[in-house]
DNA sequence: ATGAAAGCGCTAACAG
DNA sequence: CTGTTAGCGCTTTCAT
């Protein structure tokens, strides 16, 4: 019975023309409810298709109007609290919007990113949203999508000049802001980890963390600003490095909430207390930042809503083919948390 | 010129095709790498395919050959630490088999859910992938799938004896590990914290621990299970409730990582000392557990296997319009892991 | 308000 | 090894 089913051919609006002795144009038009066609013919052609269990041919459909109704998102890391909470974001909008998500994730990894790229050309998504890896420093891959104006919008990752649209906070205002607490906290010596410098948000901070310093006279160090990809690994070996300082840090901005709360362990494990021998600032807001105890200071903005943002701004761009407005920066909030981990 | 980029039309097989004096068909077979045709025609319509930068058009492809090489997964929760890793796995085995993934996001709501599935039957994914909101428990909208012998994977949710594939662990045997250990520990009160009972992989966990407790002649109470949907709200509840309770429980078996360490800081909160007042094991050995202190026990099993097992599964399916293997279980291995929240 | 006809870009059966 | 032909299922002029 069920294989009976399965071989089961699909109506199409030639079949449901056929039957009510009219033409294709008919039905096509009377589905899409063209005012053109009649009440009538317009409800005996619903009933049928209802009836007959058609099903419209997005294949078809979409050939001949050239268009896919298809977004697609280009993730550096699903292990990631931010990402994936910007993905809830985008997915409603999307899926909202009537327009279909399709994923590629590039783990990290430049090559992985291109090929994600070149798919999403090839499958002609309407537009494009990507986070891009901290080892992307060419974009030359991007280039067939701005040629032909194809929305490209960056979330949480801009990078120089590129062409297309940024949705980003100002993260060297975060930067700074969570430096400065750290020296109104009574810090001396303030740590920055950080993670690929090449990707402009993370230069942005550390920019930021500079002129807080400065600005209070102290000097910058090579040595308190460890450059990492803030994996697991990474702040293991940071944490070595730190212990093996001469002069130990009694501040430390870390870049991401979950390497902060590693720190925070691995620190303690060696006998560090927090905040009491060291503060730390994370960033992100992630829920593991108000489990870890003690309960951790940190960069707070809506990762869902950036999503959102981003979507949005997508989807009102589809149709522009002109090179205004094609490339701008939208800048969301954003506000330091205090909390335990630098309250002393 | 970007404006002049954007309105260069599309190449063709049929440009090339005149361009080159041959048909389209060499054209077309030339692309596919078909061994009929000669090493030379190849070698040039390639390189004309590459000068004037062709690209392959999908739509019409797909159409001809009515498939999508795509497939759709639905998430109930992408807030959740188990699914995204899931999503890690399956993107990585579809993408590398050249299929597409388009995502959907059911939220945890019924209808959502059925709009997803409705959506990806219409636009004929090649399978999907599926866990399903704990408020699911018709799967009638599964039909369309299952009549044409879709593909369908669940992940960690399998549904009683509804058809497809259904990816798990042993939930059963992982609730009777988790109750019998907390039992081992002393306990003389074991609280269950559940997810929605109408998931098996809940009910068959709860039925793990009820046994769990009947080996060692413990009574199962009512009050002592808790079913909720594990958000926060409801885990700040569920710790109004047992603080309210005449016989505090000394150990609690809580389906979830997040939910587990949001419990043990509220009870912290309210004085009770972990593990010295209560042990608590909690579920699925996300990142959280060993950074909360004391760290969780929990049972392990790996989230990102569990995906590529989906997505292999299903791939595997494919093309397989017979009712033979077409509904079966695969079932992964999962562990208990020991840590302090259940050390005295 | 409806129909006829052309075609989106590709593939496949058949012929040679 | 290559060409001819027909068509996947839909939309869209242009008629009427």
């Amino acid at each position: 019975m069920f294989v009976q089913d399965a071989n089961k051919k699909e109506i199409t609006i030639r079949d449901l023309a056929k039957k009510l002795n009219v033409s294709t144009s008919t039905i096509s038009r009377a589905l899409r409810d063209e005012p053109s066609i009649s009440k009538q013919t317009k409800q005996k052609i619903l009933n049928l298709a209802e009836e007959v269990g058609y099903r419209y041919n997005y294949l078809a459909g979409n050939l001949r109007q050239q268009k896919t109704t298809t977004i697609g998102v280009i993730a550096n890391n699903l292990n990631n609290h931010f990402i994936t909470s910007a993905l809830v974001g985008i997915e409603k909008v999307v899926s909202d919007a009537k327009y279909d998500l399709l994923i590629g994730h590039s783990c990290e990894t430049g090559e992985k990113e291109i090929v994600h790229v070149r798919n999403f050309f090839r499958k002609r998504v309407d537009g494009l949203i990507i986070s891009l890896t901290g080892r992307t420093s060419n974009l030359s891959h991007l280039n067939p999508f701005i040629e032909r104006r194809i929305p490209v919008v960056f979330i949480e990752s801009a990078n120089g000049n590129s062409k297309g649209i940024k949705v980003i906070i100002d993260n060297y205002k975060a930067g700074f802001d969570a430096t400065t607490h750290l020296i109104n906290q009574g810090c001396k010596r303030v740590m920055i980890i950080t993670g690929s410098l090449k990707r402009r948000i993370f230069a942005d901070r550390l920019k930021g963390y500079k002129d807080a310093l400065q600005q209070r006279n102290f000097a910058v160090l090579q040595e308190c600003v460890i450059e990492t990809d803030l994996s697991e690994k990474a702040i293991i070996l940071a944490v070595d490095k730190i212990l093996k300082m001469k002069f130990l840090p009694d501040g430390i901005f870390v870049n991401s909430d979950a390497a902060a709360a590693l720190l925070m362990k691995s620190l303690n494990k060696a006998g560090i207390k927090i905040p009491d021998d060291m503060v730390i600032v994370g960033f992100n807001n992630d829920p593991i930042s108000t489990l870890v105890k003690p309960q951790l200071s940190t960069i707070n903005y809506d990762a869902t809503e950036m999503g959102k943002v981003a979507a949005e701004t997508l989807l009102n761009q589809l149709g522009n083919t002109s090179d205004n407005n094609y490339s701008y920066t939208v800048v969301l909030p954003s506000e330091l948390i205090i909390r335990g981990s630098t309250l002393r």
